[in-house]
DNA sequence: AGCTACATGTAATCTGTTACATGATTTC
DNA sequence: GAAATCATGTAACAGATTACATGTAGCT
């Protein structure tokens, strides 16, 4: 539903790129809030084309296979002014890794922090590589043309809460490494329901602060 | 592909629940990480039924339609458990509100601002109906037995982090008005190319902190 | 009289993913 | 000699969404 949106906003600051060319930017540099497949663009284009909203030139090429570069039209400026005029909706979140975390009750408290630490190398993988890209797209832009533009700012903007994501998974991965260490002893059944750990302040006293402040911001 | 992980997580822990019931986890409790839809559940179920995942028992109720309730099976503790130790993806993202976002210069600086207050109102909606089905559980569990298990941890965990979301995209919604507020002139056009302003120390004396700092950031 | 909650499903459609197909050039 | 890059697509399958179907009880 948004991806030809995508490809539309896109070719509205980037005119002349092919499919395959965008998917190359899909996987990079809008990389933060969409992905998806060769499959999925190369027929989206296509329709896209069928509706007048892009319009297609074949360049022919010598020892690299033909392609077909896309522009915008005018109405496909409309429709992509339209989508971005019209009533944003709540997000519809699917975090798989934060379902499996709500169920980790289930396996050990090793194979859950082993979990978390895994988790967390994939963000910081992420994080190195937006850093990456931000920085060379900044480059670019500075060295054609230094101007300040609202086309800039909204990059830098969404980039920046696309890192603040990577650092914000990060850093839960870390605290929740703490939480579980702490209370390693829980996961060893065996040794509960002699004294029970209360949920209350006393109990509560050597626990990590966020996981406390959390149970008081809760309570009002 | 993750849907039948959750069905199956929900009821490791909380047996005898109906696809009726499942849904409207979905749409509270489980709402700061899935979502899905009825149509979607029932086969869902279906399906893990035959391949003995789970187990159901129809209940007849007078002044209610009949439902089936469903009990997880030891196979389908252990087909979850293998999910829980499988080896965790980095995630696949698509906020299309950040992809909105990352096109905004298209529409002028007011579309744009009332396009992110709006988001925002999202967001704190959200937050609020999260605040109130944490307290809500909490308390619940605190009635029913006081003890802390891992079981509340992970919850308490992933809950901390859905909050924080919420936080994180409120606080970004009014970081990047106030960014779009201070450089406004840039939409106009017009008041551009005579003096353009340079994408330097200089002239981001003024600019909002956060987004020199960023800048910065990039720059090592 | 109309709406919401309860409860389970199917059908049609749309979106997304993996696999397949082709073929030249460049890099390891 | 194998793998990656460039380049465009189709086909099959899986997952998600909207619409349709049915029917009672209780509330406004």
């Amino acid at each position: 539903m948004s991806l030809k949106y995508g490809i539309l906003g896109f070719l509205s600051e980037w005119p002349g790129a092919s499919g395959y060319d965008l998917k190359k930017e899909f996987d990079t540099f809008m990389n933060p809030f969409w992905h998806t497949h060769l499959s999925q663009i190369y027929p989206e284009l296509n329709h896209l084309e069928e509706k007048d909203l892009v319009h297609s030139e074949v360049i022919e090429q010598t020892a690299k296979p033909d392609k077909k570069i896309y522009t915008i039209t005018e109405k496909g400026r409309d429709y992509l002014r339209d989508w971005l005029s019209s009533s944003p909706q709540s997000p519809k979140i699917k975090e798989a890794f934060l379902m499996r975390s709500f169920f980790l009750d289930n396996v050990t408290a090793d194979e859950a922090i082993f979990q978390l630490q895994l988790y967390k190398k994939r963000r910081e993988d992420r994080l190195k590589n937006m850093k990456r890209t931000l920085k060379q797209r900044l480059t670019e832009m500075k060295n054609e043309n230094a101007a300040l533009t609202p086309r800039i700012l909204m990059i830098t903007s969404v980039y920046k809460k696309g890192l603040d994501e990577e650092k914000g998974f990060i850093r839960w991965c870390e605290e929740t490494i703490k939480l579980i260490q702490h209370y390693k002893d829980l996961w060893k059944k065996e040794e509960r329901e002699e004294e029970d750990i209360l949920l209350n302040h006393e109990s509560l006293k050597d626990a990590p602060k966020w996981f406390v402040e959390l149970i008081d911001e809760i309570n009002e």
